[in-house]
DNA sequence: GTCTACTACAGAACACTGTTCTCGTCAAGT
DNA sequence: ACTTGACGAGAACAGTGTTCTGTAGTAGAC
């Protein structure tokens, strides 16, 4: 009830939206009331987290390279579905019951896929926390139509630079805001399942191309 | 003077201590009156970064992985010499100008190892995002004696889970939580690292294990 | 039937936040 | 001497999370 509203309240006004006295404003109840429910703001926040991950499963593909990529863009796809939640999990011990399965299933991929161990623990929090920034810069970012006016405001910035301080960069400015956010996302994903893959106990074979699914 | 006064507040106070009436009683002076020198917090904010990244700089070393290690430690402890600063730089266009001479020369020695231009021009993304990430973390996890009782309370919750719906959760309790902070976020830098040199234009050999430096 | 205990809620209040508006003071320029 | 402009203080506004106090209504006990 109170987490339904307050993500009613994060999918139409975005994180700075979510506040307790509108939170009682849209089930209809005073401010203070909330506090019967609810023992303060955090506690709703982790409600709201939990509500969240619920709905986010591991898909079922032939690789774990696959299978990481695929969970990672369902992931990200979820918090731009619900703005402000990406700043909620970042800077907080987000582990809640609703992602153990999540997790159980992908260490268990991670683990028959021979990766060791103490990669397998620790890939979560590296991917949970790569996605959560992605996602929380993007939702901070000025949006829709000022976008493109400021990606070439600032491109126009880096090659403004004297070339004899900063030859790379002047050089680079074109490069370096080529391609969509979901391309930076994607190549972003990329180095790290090609690092994590150089972890494998069982190492592939670099003559063919580097297994990146 | 103004971002002097911040620097301080954040040093001692954190985040939350970074107020415009904090700040304008630390320079004698009071809240309205800080419009005089700066346009808005945000304008402020900005100061503040750039004043930070001032005191960076890329070290010289044999190998552009041992450079990047070197300098995302130091970043790292940058974060942590100024707690709060983490939060501000993500979910910001954080690029001041005191960033330019540190990304040219990391541009630069990527590309001297012979990183294609793309890759050498995101990967200041991706380490950014991490490392921010990491410090953000850190700066709001609870502090110093909290933090044992905390773990061992969390990796008895994992033990404690059903082990035939979570056994490699539960298997791997221990492992997920080994290590410092300092352990994890070497680990990593490592995946990133290994991650990049796979996309060297003149491939590693792969006997003799990864060049991590 | 009456009284009591308890629950759910509302309203006001407190200590904050960033920001703006208005006012006063004081030094420099003409 | 008078004006102008800068500088800063104080109050105020619209918010925030949270707590305290009071007030209905409702269930159960005698």
């Amino acid at each position: 009830m109170v987490v339904s509203a307050a993500l009613q309240l994060l999918e139409s006004g975005g994180g700075e939206a979510l506040t307790m006295r509108r939170v009682a404003d849209q089930i209809g109840v005073s401010a203070s009331s909330l506090y019967g429910y609810v023992a303060n703001k955090e506690e709703l926040v982790q409600l709201v987290l939990d509500r969240i991950f619920e709905d986010l499963e591991v898909p079922s593909t032939g690789s774990w390279q696959e299978t990481l990529r695929e969970f990672g863009r369902a992931l990200l796809a979820m918090y731009r579905r619900h703005p402000g939640v990406a700043a909620l999990t970042l800077g907080r011990v987000a582990v809640t019951p609703a992602m153990l399965p999540l997790g159980e299933r992908i260490i268990s991929e991670l683990r028959a896929a021979g990766m060791p161990d103490q990669v397998a623990a620790f890939v979560g929090d590296l991917g949970g926390l790569y996605i959560g920034a992605i996602a929380y810069e993007q939702d901070v970012t000025p949006l829709a139509g000022q976008e493109k006016e400021f990606v070439d405001q600032f491109t126009g910035w880096l090659k403004s630079l004297p070339a004899d301080r900063f030859p790379n960069t002047v050089a680079l400015a074109d490069t370096a805001v080529a391609g969509s956010a979901d391309d930076r996302f994607e190549w972003g994903m990329d180095v790290i399942i090609r690092g994590l893959a150089t972890y494998l106990v069982v190492p592939p074979s670099p003559e063919g191309g580097w297994p990146t699914g």
